[in-house]
DNA sequence: AGTGAAATTTATCTAAC
DNA sequence: GTTAGATAAATTTCACT
């Protein structure tokens, strides 16, 4: 595991805010030059402390503005069977965010649609139609209170 | 309400999965010239159907490799408890994500931590030390099968 | 309207130190 | 780590459909 100094976590709070800064910007923000704070990113960005650099769309702007979280178990938590549905998950687009958790349920959803009863269709074709599903239950986005993505980094 | 015609959704399907594609690269996949995708994703991030531009870090590399979902109830659904809540949640860094639901919780939110000990620091000081809160049931994030923060864009 | 090509500005990358 | 020069990209200008 790569070890991240304090500048190194004060680029990448400053990054996960906003990717699109210039190296110079990002320099003075932490004080360093823009070619150290290029070879930084550069480094952070091969090393995968960066994962990604995305664009954040609007869900409404692109005709899905409802969402909702699913809690869902299981027929039986055993292996092939967690497998399946985990591969499901990630074929399915509509799924934005599909975590294997413990507790209540075996996996908690978070899904987007355009209206209702688009996300009826959605619950038909996923979840009715398969077999190792014993159950869901549907919570409806009303406020997306805080949908940031930002981890805390402490400098 | 902007409308999007089919190549401004594929320059929004290319760039919330990479952002960091040069406008020319972009122009080869949508059938554009580099200026033209220019202006159009111009147009987008001024109309706010980009809402933001982030580097994603990974939660192991900054020392928060477990999340959990939380269940949130509170004492009374009150317009005032509830705005209280919500800004407790925007004001506590913990907490990457955290929703306004229908259903069997109140809120529900996703939270990062640097092991259970630390979780158990940050639910003492956030849940127990608030009166408005009736209860929360903890679910521990196993494998995070899909956290891809894209919508489906069709094109 | 929106597009594309060339010129300009600006940022990034490579090489030094 | 820095500074300076080369490369490449983003932005502006302008002519075109």
């Amino acid at each position: 595991m790569t070890s991240l100094d304090s500048l190194d976590r004060r680029l990448l709070a400053a990054v996960q805010q906003d990717n699109r800064l210039t190296t110079a910007e990002l320099g003075q923000q932490v004080g360093l030059s823009a070619t150290a704070c290029q070879r930084r990113l550069k480094r952070l960005r091969d090393e995968g402390v960066i994962e990604a650099d995305i664009a954040v769309v609007s869900p409404k702007a692109v005709g899905r503005p409802v969402s909702m979280l699913v809690l869902v178990t299981l027929e039986r938590e055993r292996a092939d069977i967690v497998d399946r549905f985990k591969a499901s998950i990630r074929a399915t687009k509509e799924v934005m965010i599909g975590l294997y958790v413990t507790g209540d349920a075996d996996f908690v959803l978070y899904v987007t649609a355009s209206d209702m009863e688009d996300y009826e269709r959605f619950t038909r074709r996923f979840f009715y139609e398969n077999p190792d599903i014993k159950g869901f239950k549907t919570m409806v986005v009303m406020d997306r209170v805080k949908a940031g993505f930002a981890l805390p980094i402490e400098p």
